[in-house]
DNA sequence: CTGAATGTGTACTGTGTAGTATATAGTACA
DNA sequence: TGTACTATATACTACACAGTACACATTCAG
């Protein structure tokens, strides 16, 4: 029911919300389709954090990565969820692969694919 | 409720069992650790496929790679959801990177990180 | 001062998940 | 023929998930 979501989330919309009154959480609670006591009890980790489709919308609109936010909640994307079930022995494979190497390592071959002819 | 997770652990076992008699449906699922006619539902597809536990054994039972059963069941493994969850947009961007290549694309990554000093 | 907006507390709800328990019916074989 | 094992049908359950509904207390602007 914890980690550090809720937080995560009030900090974000409490800093949006210097430049533009509108992050407050009764309006931004509206704008992501859910009741202001729903958020509330979330922002303060007293409820689990959303489904991924509100937690979608929170990002967009809090212009934060939504990928990070998800995590945070304890979850991962179904999209990328689906591209392992598409091909999961490749997939798996790859991902132990990758799983103790250090960043760097990891970023190289994001490059190498993005940028060689594969 | 569906997918071809039932059929393929029906079909699997019932080879399986060609040479053992002891994967009958009642002894598998005793192994296993749920009742006979939980898993004959499932086999049947008239139940959804169960939990990644059970699943994990299944596989083992079975001698199946677990990745694709939990593939076919609509899941993603916990272990690599919390690779992904720890570094989310570092492994978020890699495999939406390599969503789209081909197999061999695919694999030549796998065994250069192998191979390779990195 | 008032009333509009803000955040919060309490209670409740429908839906899904992951099964168990028990009864039934067919099959093998000794 | 009976008993041991097989699969299946039917009914039920405990718990988690993802919220809603609404009343309440506070704060802030005009």
């Amino acid at each position: 029911m914890n980690s550090g979501f809720g937080r995560y989330v009030r900090d974000a919309r409490e800093r949006r919300r210097e430049g533009d009154p509108s992050f407050s959480l009764r309006q931004l609670a509206q704008r992501i389709g859910v009741e202001p006591s729903f958020l509330s009890k979330v922002e303060r980790g007293e409820s689990a954090p959303p489904s991924e489709e509100k937690i979608l919308r929170l990002a967009r609109e809090l212009g934060e990565d939504s990928d990070v936010l998800l995590a945070l909640a304890g979850k991962v994307s179904m999209d990328l969820q689906e591209v392992i079930r598409k091909r999961p022995e490749l997939f798996a494979g790859l991902i132990r692969q990758l799983k103790d190497m250090p960043d760097h390592a990891v970023l190289r071959v994001v490059r190498e694919v993005r940028d060689g002819e594969w």
